[in-house]
DNA sequence: TAATGTGTAATATTACACATGACGGTGTAA
DNA sequence: TTACACCGTCATGTGTAATATTACACATTA
């Protein structure tokens, strides 16, 4: 059986951020990295797709935008997999279990 | 309502991959550093606590080890997000969606 | 004009994943 | 017993990434 694999590679979590959060209620990037206890030139890279959400970020927005610490780690975590698995030749691995 | 914190910090990724699969299965260290291709030092390093489980790693250790990759970054991510929630003080954080 | 928001660049700090080389311990075969 | 292969770990160096700070240019708005 084949592994599932997206064919396009999945939105960037300040993507996310950008479009569904500080678009959506209408807020600035300056003001979210205010609020969260943030420098405003790092909150700005998350957003323009050049740097991505480490596990203490996920929390403050979380707290921030009133969901999970889970939702941003997951969107970050699906990112990285995405491409790590571009990376890895699955032959070239010893199976020492087996189905 | 008060969110759930654990009291003590999870286990690290590596205690479980030493526990559950190296000893488990009766593996040396560098006997599953050869087989997924990386240098047994290293391996050693997150065996001993000592480094944590990229999502390259994680990939490779779910081949290996016929589980998922979500296993693997799940183990790391609790364990990163519980020293993360420590070094966050969520009354500082401004909420700009609320319930 | 002054204030504000944004993007970006430069610099420094800190942390971490990973590779290489070296070293000491252990088991085993000659 | 000696020699050697194997194993785990230490030391060191490198690349990358998140973050803070500072500065600059530009656009929009009060």
């Amino acid at each position: 059986m084949k592994t599932k694999t997206r064919k396009l590679a999945p939105s960037h979590p300040g993507a996310i951020l950008r479009e569904l959060f500080i678009k959506e209620y209408e807020l600035t990037i300056t003001e979210v990295a205010d609020g969260i206890g943030m420098a405003r030139v790092n909150l700005s890279a998350i957003v323009n797709e050049r740097a991505g959400i480490s596990p203490e970020l996920a929390i403050k927005l979380s707290v921030a935008f009133n969901n999970t610490p889970e939702f941003w780690i997951n969107l970050q975590s699906n990112y990285e997999m995405w491409y790590a698995e571009k990376k890895i030749n699955r032959n070239k691995i010893k199976r020492f279990v087996t189905a």
